[in-house]
DNA sequence: CGTGGGCGGATTTTT
DNA sequence: TCCGCCCACG
């Protein structure tokens, strides 16, 4: 067999872990240093070279996103369908397996899943229920509790109170929740995995079964793997499986919400035998930019250990950038941008990360007055928005009746006179009967008033109705008839405004989604269980103009795994990055340097760091110090920018005592001044020291204005 | 039943 | 500052 397209395009590391003798394999994998292309060539190694069936195969991932395109890669690879080879989420894996082992899990045929938002507003109302003061136990509080306690692997029988009250009420709580979610047949995410870890752990017949079958596990970013998930693991290898896992300890970002770095070291304690592989040989970024990320990363403790190196230029420095504040922050990195642009470069190849969504504003107003198209990641996806959640919530009672938190979603949506006090009426009795709303409300009606009791009946009616029309439709005639029947449209299109219109537009998109909606793949369920599913489990990105050449804008968490060209990595003051909720504890404190580590490692030719020495936050001005991260970059690496031009400060506060000052000429108080684009004006107020000093202009035409002087242009009349 | 104003809370996010 | 939630009022 020629192996040459195998391992050709691979360096050494690359090709040594992929022709791994099949032993339980670690593969250390720096940022950009090839870590997916490791991952579908070690697939094709193991179909095409040690002739393993595609059918042994299980490889799993944690977005949706980076299971689509191994999937697609190992396709091009094997140049076949890669049908028989399971690929898939963690979760995506795990809904599988429950749909097919729903009894033995002991679940209903007809489950369904519970979104974040839906979970939570399930456990608002279970505190209601149980007339406990909201303030005192938090919803947000109780559901992260109750998750980080499945995300454990554990259930409310192995928890102790240890006589702290706090804990024995939240124990009660997610043993309550729990019993509630079973009754209405729902499971929210972290439920999923610790359904089908408890199915094997519980159903050794079945355990060997896919313990047979999947004789190779592969897992994608390993250093993000939860307690249940790397149970999960063990589970399905047992004994004689093999896993070959990829991961960097250094970009390990997600400890907040379950993820165990220590999963690392305890793959390699639990397997014995296993190989380590470490990839250092970096692709993407210039060597500056590595020296900047190896000298910050070396900081932390603990590690397994790891140097990036590049056989690539060194580039340019990094630059640091001190802004004034967050206005003058997003000022700058326009220019920068501009000036990227002029030199022919891509709005998409720019992005602006920062620590907190709340950043992005300032940029967004910058980008919007310079008239630059540009695109936030992170906003509100397409199945998460309300009247989609609305339209699906219908589906989902008329495929089952049982699903309280979908009857309570639409049951007076759109307002069809069903009250308060109705509800309060089927809550008791449900809650008496142990019995679904639905069924509630069907047993009650008698008990309503007149005008309550027809409003309630024709409800139940319309579900009724819209089951029994709607079977044997297609997909897409089913969502369109449910969407135009139950009133969702008509109740949006008399909304006023844009608002409305782009609801409609939604829910019209929805009958698309569902037209589109592969329905080949759904084995024994029906396509609208699957579509269902499929909702909650991909909530999609849903941004239209995503081809448009915008600069991006994200988050550091959601820039991991990503590249760009040129990066600006903004809001570096302490507080900040690190976040204030962080900094006092050290493991935290290292988690929020790698996140800074994944920040520098995003960058290919350009990186710029910039900081605000003042920034308002929560409508309070604060003054931030820069991050300690920046002292902790190797002062070889960096740059100062300084603004092109120089201008006075009030001698009375000199901070910047290296920068040479000379005061703008003819720049002063009650001055006539001419703007390129502004037109003519009177100088108001002048303000702030060094390169940021600011002018107040009172425009004839465009009205009062603060400006950077540095940037202004300003001439004199 | 629907809306407007007052109140508190505001890392990070995938599934 | 801004958003979402709750409650009171019309």
């Amino acid at each position: 067999m020629d192996l040459s397209p195998l391992l050709d395009s691979l360096n050494d590391a690359q090709r040594q872990a992929v022709a791994a003798p099949l032993k339980p394999t670690l593969v250390l994998a720096g940022a950009g240093s090839g870590k997916t292309r490791v991952l579908t060539h070690r697939v094709a190694w193991l179909v095409q070279v040690e002739n393993v069936s595609p059918h042994s195969i299980l490889a799993v991932t944690f977005t949706n996103k980076a299971a689509g395109e191994m999937r697609s890669r190992i396709e091009a690879m094997l140049s076949l369908p890669a049908a028989p080879l399971w690929v898939g989420t963690f979760h995506g894996i795990a809904h599988r397996l429950l749909r097919m082992h729903w009894r033995e899990a002991g679940l209903p045929q007809a489950f369904q899943i519970l979104d974040a938002e839906d979970q939570q507003r399930s456990v608002r109302k279970l505190i209601k229920s149980l007339n406990l003061d909201e303030a005192r136990w938090v919803p947000k509080e109780v559901t992260w509790f109750i998750n980080a306690q499945k995300d454990e692997g554990l259930r409310p029988k192995h928890l102790k109170a240890d006589g702290d009250p706090t804990r024995e009420q939240l124990i009660r709580l997610y043993a309550a929740y729990q019993e509630s979610s079973d009754r209405a047949g729902v499971i929210d995410f972290a439920e999923l995995l610790l359904r089908v870890y408890e199915l094997w752990r519980d159903n050794p017949d079945l355990a060997a079964h896919y313990r047979a079958r999947f004789r190779h596990v592969l897992v994608d970013e390993f250093q993000d793997t939860n307690t249940v998930q790397y149970k999960w693991l063990r589970e399905v290898t047992g004994s004689t499986g093999i896993p070959f896992v990829v991961g960097d300890d250094d970009q390990s970002i997600y400890g907040w919400r379950g993820a165990k770095i220590e999963n690392l070291h305890q793959f390699r304690r639990d397997y014995p035998d296993v190989q380590m592989f470490r990839l250092e040989q970096n692709y993407r970024s210039t060597g500056n930019i590595l020296a900047a990320a190896n000298g910050l990363i070396a900081q932390n403790s603990g590690r397994l250990g790891k140097n990036l190196w590049t056989s690539g230029e060194k580039g340019e420095p990094v630059r640091l950038y001190s802004a004034y504040n967050e206005r003058d922050e997003a000022n700058f990195v326009v220019e920068r941008i501009r000036e990227w642009t002029s030199k022919g470069g891509n709005r998409r190849d720019c992005a602006i990360l920062y620590r907190s969504n709340a950043q992005s504003r300032a940029f967004e107003e910058a980008m919007l007055a310079a008239r630059m198209p540009y695109r936030v990641y992170g906003g509100l996806r397409y199945f998460e928005r309300a009247e989609i959640k609305d339209a699906l919530a219908y589906l989902r009672l008329m495929f089952n009746r049982a699903d309280d938190a979908s009857f309570e979603r639409v049951v007076n949506l759109p307002t069809r006179g069903i009250g308060n006090k109705t509800l309060d009426t089927v809550r008791d009795y449900a809650r008496a009967n142990a019995c679904p709303l639905w069924q509630a409300a069907g047993a009650t009606l008698t008990q309503l008033g007149v005008k309550a009791g027809t409003s309630l009946h024709a409800f139940l009616a319309l579900i009724e109705r819209l089951d029994k029309e709607t079977q044997g439709l297609a997909l897409h005639e089913q969502v369109d008839r449910v969407i135009e029947q139950s009133g969702v449209i008509a109740h949006h299109q008399k909304e006023k405004g844009e608002r409305g219109e782009a609801r409609v537009e939604n829910l019209e998109e929805l009958v698309s989604a569902a037209r589109g909606f592969d329905t080949e793949e759904t084995g024994d369920m029906s396509p609208l269980a699957a579509f269902l599913s499929h909702a909650v489990l991909e909530s999609g990105e849903g941004q239209a103009d995503q081809w448009e050449d915008s600069v991006q804008m994200m988050t550091l968490h959601s820039a991991k795994g990503l590249e760009f060209p040129l990066v600006f990595l903004c809001g570096l003051e302490e507080g900040l990055f690190p976040h204030q909720r962080s900094a006092t504890d050290p493991a935290r404190l290292e988690e929020e340097r790698r996140l800074c580590y994944v920040g520098l490692t995003r960058a290919m030719q350009k990186l710029y760091l910039t900081y605000a020495e003042q920034r308002r936050l929560h409508g309070v001005d604060s003054y931030g110090s820069p991050s300690r991260f920046i002292r902790e970059l190797p002062a070889e690496t960096l740059e100062e920018v300084r603004p092109r031009i120089q201008v006075s400060r009030p001698v009375f506060v000199p901070r910047k005592p290296m920068m040479e000052e000379e005061p703008v000429a003819g720049v002063k108080l009650g001055q006539r001044v001419r703007h390129g684009k502004f037109g003519d004006g009177i100088v108001l107020e002048l303000e702030g020291q060094g390169s940021h000093a600011r002018v107040h202009v009172n425009f004839e035409r465009q009205g009062a204005k603060w400006l950077m002087l540095a940037y202004a242009n300003l001439e004199p009349l």
